[in-house]
DNA sequence: ACGATGTGTGTAATCGTTTACATCTGACGG
DNA sequence: CCGTCAGATGTAAACGATTACACACATCGT
């Protein structure tokens, strides 16, 4: 009380003042610059030490005109596996790296996506990683084209490396598992075509159907936005049908669970009466009886390549000197795995 | 191709100097000061736009020593119901605010913690939200004495407002529901005391079986960091106890997808042969059959109260004068409630 | 007609760093 | 003994905004 006074700000000014030397020799001590006697610097930086002084990063940045201060991550949810997993990678290896990540959430809306891209740019982020919303505007596109930037997990058209999960041929792999059981219509209840990963889950399961000599337009299928309700109604609807499918092929996280209760609800034996794909591999999966057949892939995986990516980028962009270079000449494909597990069964097992 | 040339970076100083007007008024303009005549500000306002002007937020942020520009969000992990909450709530109420959030996560490790609140104040974040690792460093709590602070789903005895889950009562009306369903050797597999709420559940416990005039030596107990992989073997060493529990109370989301997993790996049945009570609410509990007896409180509640108390506390820090008035006044509790499923059923059933 | 008031702008200091350039010192070769 | 050069340090100009203060001009009361 009274006794601590107001902890006078401690800045490179009052650290060179009480030294006796300039900001420009303390600035260089901090930075370890090499044209700084070595004993000087050391009690600079002992001095620093002993005051509590923190460099102030805004004003760093503001001075080193581009720096690695921030990057900015672009996502549309957070409580979902892949996004989470992002997010938590980036935050790992950016902070290894000493930048700091600017979180900001779209909830899959363009405009706000678009608004919170430019307030990024207004914070001079050094690059930014960013799974696009579906819509996605081409303001928006302008804007990631003046930066480093790497696409996670959705594609939007823009010219820069990205990460994606490869779906295609863990699909085919799927409808050709279920063909060789035996069954002839296959449902399939999958995210809508806008989102990025729907038109290649969509490729593969043409290309499995193909295989597998069945016919396209005879098969059921749903495609909706992947809420776990839309995966009740989803299911419920196929199951509704005149000749409702004898197997199942569910992609989308939130889509599955929903599904699982339908099926559950309306006490359809898996795998005797339904056999049943789904796609993810949330932590309850290991919980449902019988193991689901499920198709995977490594958020982990994905996650760690996109983080690595941009900060790749990062540096190039340090050295190299223009923001050309860029381009998508490095697009990582991480292969989804198709795991066979009780949920499926031959077709035969139903008609007996 | 060489046409477009090199955008020349437009600034406060570049617009004024296009209008003949000052910085000085443009500035004014921009953010809406009245002392600008109206044409004026509204002629600079457009050509602002035209030219596709975006302020500095790091000269912003500067300039005005103390802006809304950042606040931090620490977290231990985000791939965890509760924390993904508050991460969702702060991104959505801060960027309607206008203001951008950090976010750094610590993986529970004191030390990280302690480096990333540096960085954060090096930022110069108008704010934080914490929910603060499991042994927090003095040096932590000290920084975080220095600004606005909320705490969040943990507490670590800072004086600062926060919002926390009332697991207590929820917790003795589950011990006492399994008495009176005749149940004596209850189990509970617990996060360690460590982690805040730990010790907020045992106490619940114990008042529970205080109330039902059990004995609390008697029952069988494991206090263990929340992961899968523990709740899976807390679970095993508690069922391979010479005189099992008849009735197991699993707290905390990834301990009761071990346990329950355990509990389906032995084949045993719920809740004819035990009964269940979990903690939380992830959507994978409504697929479990039978449907989860589970005590559970809104994450999402939770998140939006500490979101608004932070932005409540950094409006006050701007109006009222100094690093005072913040305190612990505010602390809000979230009861958890106990919710009947049907994995609870009284111990005759399994003696028949 | 003159000072007081008020409104709208401009000038320049400020925030806290970094860094290009200038300066000073001593060593060294011729 | 003097230029040259390198190394260590200081000076001051950026970075891009905000804002205290000064100033010009119109309005108004007396």
């Amino acid at each position: 009380m009274g006794t601590r006074r107001r902890a006078a700000k401690v800045g490179v000014v009052e650290l060179a003042q009480e030294l006796g030397v300039s900001t420009a020799t303390v600035s260089r001590a901090l930075n370890g610059s090499p044209s700084v006697r070595p004993e000087l610097a050391q009690r600079i930086r002992d001095h620093a030490e002993a005051r509590g002084y923190v460099a102030n990063r805004l004003a760093r940045a503001l001075s080193a005109n581009v720096s690695r201060a921030f990057v900015g991550c672009v996502i549309p949810y957070v409580d979902t596996p892949a996004y989470s997993a992002v997010v938590a990678e980036c935050a790992r290896l950016l902070s290894a790296d000493g930048t700091q990540m600017i979180l900001t959430i779209t909830e899959n809306d363009p405009e706000r996506e678009l608004q919170q891209l430019k307030e990024l740019v207004a914070s001079r982020v050094a690059g930014m990683i960013i799974a696009p919303s579906t819509h996605i505007l081409d303001a928006s596109k302008q804007l990631l084209s003046a930066l480093p930037v790497v696409e996670f997990h959705r594609a939007c058209g823009i010219d820069a490396p990205g990460v994606f999960s490869a779906d295609e041929h863990a699909m085919a792999e799927a409808v050709l598992h279920l063909a060789a059981l035996g069954h002839t219509r296959i449902g399939y209840l999958g995210t809508t075509e806008k989102l990025s990963n729907g038109p290649v889950r969509l490729r593969g399961l043409r290309r499995g159907v193909e295989l597998a000599g069945l016919d396209l337009d005879g098969l059921p299928m749903r495609l909706l936005e992947p809420t776990k309700s839309n995966g009740q109604r989803g299911a419920a609807e196929l199951l509704d049908l005149d000749r409702p499918p004898t197997a199942l092929i569910v992609g989308g996280g939130a889509l599955s669970i929903g599904a699982a209760q339908e099926v559950r609800e309306r006490r359809i034996q898996v795998p005797s009466e339904l056999s049943l794909v789904v796609y993810g591999d949330p932590s309850w999966f290991a919980l449902s009886d019988p193991p689901l057949s499920r198709i995977t892939v490594s958020y982990e995986d994905l996650a760690r390549r996109a983080a690595r990516l941009l900060i790749s980028r990062l540096e190039g962009r340090q050295s190299t000197r223009a923001g050309d270079g860029a381009g998508a000449d490095d697009v990582q494909l991480v292969p989804a795995e198709l795991h066979i597990g009780g949920s499926t069964a031959p077709l035969a097992a139903r008609q007996g």
